[in-house]
DNA sequence: AGGTGTGAAGGGTTTCACAGCC
DNA sequence: GGCTGTGAAACCCTTCACACCT
């Protein structure tokens, strides 16, 4: 009950974020619906949140949220930086800053002194050497990581010294660092070949009759 | 060993391509270190592709890709479609042209008549409504599909009738589609706030202490 | 000695199924 | 009756450990 469980928890969020302007509660097959996973496992997600819903209301939307909100995000600042300002990172600059109302992408970073001091999506651009000061005075603690591959690693290293401890890698290669940090990769890259080697597969089970 | 094993296979597909030109043979601890797993899960990975290693040299790093390719790709032609030119969808564009040699985004499709007949990353966007057609033409079953959340469903539905088989998705919802078509799913919210979420307990659990 | 391939064990995640409740 | 919460079972994926090979 940990990774898996905890990225469905904030889909079931997000869903209930939407229902709650249009009911007050909430049925476990519902929501499962709304969020493509069974019944089941929604409850058994639900379990160390510590909301209990009642058997014929459901859950209460605004209950559950305020708990799921709890147990997700903690008190604290959620500010979140983007180092790599290239084409993906303006991409996912834009993308957070309209999509995720509970954090905030309040610093980007570059080496490029083209883009130092320009503004993305509402969001100021500064050198990477700033890094450790800005993020230190704005309490940031996650990164989103869109620089090259081959600056990745040592990118990475830097943000660690700046007090890092969460990171959203999209540079395709395994970062070396302490177990004190949490790294999730998105391997766009792979993603797209893994649907490829699938649709092959349907396609040829498809048809197995051709010119045998 | 199926879904996760597969994403894998193209990654050390990925390692092996950059090995190439470096040497001819590969153990399983070395690549396994540049792919970040374990040499077992590696050697474990690579049992249904049928290639065998020598003990003392290692996998012939060639043979290796010839293999990886096979099982993974098959024959056939390995064009993509994008579908949703937006923010997301050009920088992924971008991405997916310099970035996956196997596959190409040959076409890319909109309902915007703004962005009709542009070119984007030296790929031509199409009107949504000429799907079919040009998907029949190019033989294009992989599509990624990257427009708002609301016409997801609807767009995805449009692409079963293209004959696609395998789907990118990056809207943040279950697609219901027959299952004889592959969905994989990248949301990229859920991502950063699974990150967030992670990087808040990583900062608790190292300070302990705090005005008790 | 130090590889590979793989049966067996281990660990984690999902699903089942049912008691308890309204 | 139909829902919730949850122990137990089933399933999948990863790791271990070792026979075999050079």
């Amino acid at each position: 009950m940990r990774e898996r469980s905890i990225g469905r928890l904030t889909v079931y969020r997000r869903a209930l974020l939407e229902l709650e302007e249009q009911q007050t509660h909430v049925f476990s097959h519902q929501l499962a619906k709304l969020t493509g996973v069974t019944p089941a496992q929604l409850r058994r997600d639900l379990m160390p949140v510590g909301y209990e819903g009642s058997p014929n209301r459901g859950y209460e939307v605004t209950g559950l949220l305020a708990s799921l909100s709890a147990y997700l995000d903690g008190p604290g600042s959620h500010n979140v930086a983007l180092i790599g300002v290239g084409n993906l990172g303006r991409a996912l600059l834009t993308y957070f800053t309209a999509r995720t109302p509970n954090l905030t992408v309040v610093a980007a970073f570059d080496t490029d002194v083209d883009k130092v001091d320009r503004i993305v999506s509402g969001c100021r651009v500064h050198h990477l050497d700033r890094l450790e000061a800005i993020c230190a005075e704005a309490e940031i603690h996650v990164g989103i990581l869109a620089v090259p591959k081959d600056h990745a690693q040592e990118v990475a290293r830097r943000m660690i010294q700046a007090d890092f401890t969460g990171i959203l890698n999209f540079a395709p290669l395994p970062l070396e660092l302490p177990p004190h940090i949490y790294v999730e990769n998105v391997d766009l890259t792979m993603s797209l070949e893994k649907v490829n080697c699938f649709a092959q597969q349907k396609i040829r089970s498809r048809q197995p009759i051709k010119e045998a």
